[in-house]
DNA sequence: ACCCGATTCTCATTCATCGAGAGGGATTCA
DNA sequence: TGAATCCCTCTCGATGAATGAGAATCGGGT
């Protein structure tokens, strides 16, 4: 039977399939990929068997397919990601361990921050970031620094677009956030007191690189005590220790 | 002009595509990509535009392009290999303490072991091992544990192929090999003085999760002193209890 | 400013890919 | 245990997404 012309190249759709797996599903039907992407039943059959061949996918026992060992694998081992991960370790332990519950190493992707790396401890406070998982830059400390620190046209596209809320205290209005934007550049510093979660204080510094492009930030997840006016500045040296250790290894 | 018949997919030439970069290789221009996988340039060119828009790769400034961000994201996001990692990493951060040196996290894939985390320290002993690095699986610890515990086939598989050396201590025949697995089945770890480097011990146990399948390796590696036979035994209690509190992360 | 290599664009051609439908296997339910 | 249903794969005719050749454009080096 004749193709359906739709436009989309095979890239595209493979793709789509990879982005139906998430942290919350972790393996799917061949029938479920197709009712979710809108490939016809035999298309996504066949696409997700050369997946699966090129180890992009991989099968489990009872008809399910999982992310495959090999994608992450050409995933990694060049990705700026890594190496950013990899130069931030050592500091980023450091950082865990003196401030304790969450520390964090995100990156910028469109107007999302990206979590490379997250260290957490038992009985941590509440955080909904996840390693791969992300936040919109208004909407998160690292989010901030990052913004803070883009393209004028990036701020701009940010500032233009409907700011979603997450609690009443996350910034939705164009105003609140370029006077915050303004802050953070001139304290070097970003603080969210319950932007995303009531009980969570997240506070991030920049990494700069080699030319002092500011290409990453370093955070920390607290608990966010209404009266303890001092938890943003008792964090900001420890994350500025890391941000500069991280900065020089990653100039070398 | 007509395409000319290979019978290649076009997921194939980007997964081909993305196979070229690797840590020695962040970055790479499309002229380069066109050489290196043997597609024509301009075939090469719009393929790398459109995994530019996708995600998949991203431009540099200087005509180079690298491994994309959005790669990462979906390879990582509902990955195995990430949630074996976080279930792994207080146990792994807690051996690395103790034993120093390198602390690693291995899964089989094919005949090879793949390495999903390394914790290092500073001053630590050579350790050819990478994050999302490889190793054949007769040649390291991690691989020797995997391989004793697979089934049968890939056993005979891999005995029967040519087992390559990396030192003279390297295992490089069958029948040593058998004996090898044997052992590592007996006394439940495997131990790997100078097989990858002359100065590097490696001493490895088996993960399993709640079906009791063996299912990763963690693994240390400490300098090899010929004079001191004692060094196995020393960390191979620490290496257990890491093992003992990954597969019950595992298990729930 | 010029040259050259790198890259992208255009376009005729075609084969890799599609979807419909059939067939077989797996799962569920009575 | 057998029937019904669902899921998945396979085949094949149709075709448009993809290709490669060559021209055009761009960027870097001198």
């Amino acid at each position: 039977m004749a193709r359906v012309a739709t436009g989309e190249s095979v890239l595209s759709r493979a793709v789509r399939i990879l982005a139906v797996f998430g942290p919350d599903e972790r393996a799917l039907r061949v029938s479920d990929i197709a009712a979710r992407t809108g490939l016809h039943v035999a298309t996504a059959s066949r696409l997700v068997a050369e997946m699966v061949q090129l180890g992009l996918l991989g099968r489990e026992d009872d008809r399910r397919v999982r992310v495959g060992v090999r994608l992450w694998e050409l995933a990694s081992r060049a990705s700026p990601t890594l190496s950013l991960r990899e130069a931030a370790m050592p500091f980023l332990e450091d950082l865990h361990a003196v401030v304790g519950h969450h520390a964090q190493l995100g990156v910028r992707d469109g107007t999302d921050v990206l979590f490379v790396e997250r260290l957490s401890a038992p009985g941590a406070v509440v955080n909904y970031t996840r390693i791969a998982g992300r936040l919109p830059l208004h909407a998160s400390s690292s989010g901030l620094v990052l913004l803070a620190h883009a393209p004028h046209e990036l701020q701009e596209r940010v500032l233009a677009a409907p700011l979603a809320r997450f609690t009443p205290h996350t910034i939705c209005t164009p105003s609140r956030l370029r006077r915050t934007l303004a802050d953070v550049r001139r304290t070097g510093h970003a603080s969210c007191p319950g932007f995303i979660h009531e009980q969570a204080l997240g506070v991030a510094v920049p990494i700069t690189d080699g030319t002092r492009a500011v290409v990453a930030a370093v955070s920390v997840i607290v608990p966010n005590d209404p009266t303890d006016d001092q938890a943003t500045r008792a964090v900001v040296p420890a994350l500025r220790a890391a941000a500069r250790g991280i900065s020089r290894t990653l100039s070398r």
